[in-house]
DNA sequence: TGTACATCAGTGAACGCGCGTTCACTGATGTAC
DNA sequence: TGTACATCAGTGAACGCGCGTTCACTGATGTAC
């Protein structure tokens, strides 16, 4: 069962505790406000409790991030639902950037170069990697994947850098992900 | 005629000077290493002498960030030079691609969500989207600009991230640009 | 050509700030007998 | 069921640091007469 403890000792989930108000203290005040000693401020503890969870402020960086991978993971794998595979792609597609919208600060966390966790969100990459697959066929997969990919992630960037303006970013996203020729990806 | 004084006042150019120490200190250090403190210790120069030409902080950073994107439009300008629209337009993206590996910190600064400076970087943008138009007529031309622009700023976000690993990353982007269907544009 | 003076472009000292991290500690919990 | 004790998960004080920025200043330069 699950216990609320009065006290102030013995949180019961720590990890997680700073792991969301990291998350919270992101999506209001950026990356450059997603301090440690903030983070534990936020979840209601003393700075050096962290400690207890997390090595040091790259860890618990690192720990936010990859818990956005997950969510981002869970969002394309909702998109993915459609019978035919090109508009499950392209549905991929759209929530990557719809994602990203509404997640602005948490994606430049994931993105931004401040993480360098080797392998960190592959799971996320590889359920766009397995739409396109069925796409193309295996032998075109990992290009068409990739342009894929970059086409989205690119669109995203630059919208959140608000170097694209739009209204309505999903139509733009299906728009422009409607270019990449999926009939022969491997003529040059 | 260019005098070089020897005394240590009247640096002659400082604001270019210091412009020029901030990239150097960016290229080595990222931009987490780029503060107002050291790009004035870079260039010689007491911290405060840097506000006799910038108003603060952030606008020495944007003033950096400005001068990378005409770095990057020459680097567009010279490449966008074939006889035929669509090579001249991916030699573009190659270019683009180079650039950005290159200068990875400089283009985090330009891309990064640092600088909030309207308008910044549009001339280069234009480069491209001239010779877009080329290729696929006025009517298409904003759409496939925004999808090449995106295509080819999202290979680069992701490489520079490391999330795409390759050795030849000119190849890549040539592989991946060819994806975009500059045929069919308009049909969805 | 000199000189007085305004202005420009630097200086170093100092400010307050919040940061990441270490330290010695203590209260709460779990476990062996 | 109690008790002794190890371990776990928190505490607050303190550290040194580098930051952006302000201040009063001074040396160098340009200009009017």
């Amino acid at each position: 069962m699950f216990t609320v403890s009065t006290s102030k000792y013995h949180h019961g989930d720590l990890r997680h505790g700073l792991i969301k108000a990291g998350r919270a203290l992101l999506c209001d005040h950026g990356v450059a406000g997603l301090t440690l000693r903030a983070t534990a401020r936020e979840a209601g503890v003393s700075a050096t409790a962290a400690y207890r969870h997390f090595a040091d402020k790259e860890a618990l960086l690192t720990a936010i991030a990859a818990d956005g991978f997950v969510a981002l993971e869970t969002a394309l794998r909702a998109a993915d639902d459609h019978p035919d595979d090109r508009t499950a792609m392209r549905q991929q597609g759209v929530a990557y950037v719809q994602f990203a919208i509404a997640n602005p600060n948490l994606v430049r966390l994931m993105f931004g170069g401040v993480i360098h966790q080797d392998g960190i969100g592959q799971a996320a990459f590889a359920v766009l990697a397995h739409r396109v697959a069925q796409c193309v066929g295996p032998e075109n997969a990992e290009t068409v994947t990739l342009g894929a990919w970059s086409i989205v992630h690119g669109l995203t960037a630059l919208i959140l850098d608000q170097r694209i303006k739009t209204n309505d970013p999903a139509a733009l996203a299906a728009k422009i992900l409607a270019l990449l020729d999926l009939t022969r990806p491997s003529t040059c």
